[in-house]
DNA sequence: TGCAAAATGTCATTTGGCTGACATTTGAAG
DNA sequence: CTTCAAATGTCAGCCAAATGACATTTTGCA
């Protein structure tokens, strides 16, 4: 995706939201790229705008003092995020980062609660993607404990691809095995096994940086 | 806590409530009784109600197919959940368990859209509380992947006292290290030996089928 | 009081992922 | 075309937690 319009064609909060509101979001949103491996924000940073990615893939990830590296979240194209810490009014909790050259949408604080305070679709949504992005932490921590690495990378790739909070409708995306593990909570040399018995189970297609789904239900499905 | 009555008080949620909203909450509201051990609703129910925890203690848990148990939230008297599944109008997902002998009330499905629907501080209030569930189960990734057993368990138990969730004012629980593990993700061995670090800093008292909170923060920020 | 079930404390053994190391492949930039 | 950094594939050894087993303690109840 290469435009801003685009992407807000796609993101189903705009879908109901009036000329009106349509027309000031639209002005207030500021576009920025970022380079691959460039910080988009860094915890602790006030959490002035809600977050979209109009191309490119960013990560939301926490670094422990001893250099061990979680990665909570994958946020490809189409994706919106962000929304707890400016609900909250707090700082943001943890660092975003550019994985590849991305291209980003900031909705300023206040752009985004004047649309939380008169629409209510909006409300919905919110409410919805709230909902949505709980189900998937409690779908992670019951696949950490339950499920051995292969199944739990097959499911980190499928979270990749919930077409709830990422309207994308490419199968494949460029990402490296070693930031697979920090998603899944395998290493990287775990990583590449897991990798090679998904791709002989026909799921997927693993190329030099790239991964291609070839049965997303079947990866949701995989295991134990 | 005993009767229904203290813990609406205790509520955040009835506090902003008109006196006409509430009367309608109190008459819809049914209280039924669990004996420890006993199923509240199962995986697959509909999502007839929003529950809250009178008097007890429930676990939100899952069976995986192998046999392997994962608890994802342990609810003291005073907490409410199963907001998400009413939201999305889907049967639930995981199951309930009276871990001890508990009092629950069971806010009709009706009652619930309704209030979404007629008050404002009512969805304030949801959207508060889904956003804190959802930071307690990103809490609960990074900590799986961080963090060694026993501050994990640490976590775990300063979790149990989240004052934002359960507005508890007492400083023991009732529960046995095997639902400990469950909740923290360790195993029952490896649990006893991390309550006897944590006694051992003083953080914790523990007897028989009881942990006693000393240093609520202390356990928050325990580790590594 | 005495009994049974639940919970706890502790050990030896097993197991599976992580670490660190290294060769190889690939893509991009000059 | 050449060069280089990033990404991948593979291996041996280490290590911490799980497992299974068992004795002991505690509580609830007959």
């Amino acid at each position: 995706m290469r435009l801003l319009e685009d992407m807000l064609a796609l993101s189903p909060w705009t879908r109901e939201l009036s000329a009106e509101h349509l027309g000031r979001v639209r002005a207030a949103i500021i576009v920025r790229e970022f380079e691959a491996g460039s910080t988009v924000c860094r915890k602790g940073d006030p959490a002035s705008a809600w977050v979209g990615v109009i191309d490119g893939l960013v990560k939301i990830h926490s670094l422990s003092p001893s250099g061990k590296s979680v990665t909570f979240a994958g946020i490809p194209a189409g994706g919106w995020f962000g929304e707890g810490s400016v609900l909250k009014g707090e700082p943001l909790k943890y660092d975003i980062m550019a994985l590849r050259d991305s291209r980003i949408a900031l909705m300023p604080e206040a752009t985004f609660r004047w649309l939380l305070d008169t629409s209510i679709p909006f409300n919905r949504f919110l409410l919805k993607q709230l909902n949505e992005r709980l189900g998937q932490f409690i779908g992670m921590v019951e696949h950490d404990r339950l499920l051995e690495p292969d199944a739990r990378v097959a499911r980190t790739l499928a979270a990749l691809f919930n077409p709830h909070l990422y309207p994308v409708t490419e199968a494949h995306i460029q990402i490296s095995q070693e930031e697979l593990g920090y998603l899944a909570g395998a290493s990287r040399q775990r990583v590449n096994r897991a990798l090679q018995v998904l791709a002989g189970a026909g799921l997927i297609k693993v190329d030099y940086g790239l991964v291609t789904v070839l049965d997303l239900n079947g990866l949701q499905r995989y295991g134990p």
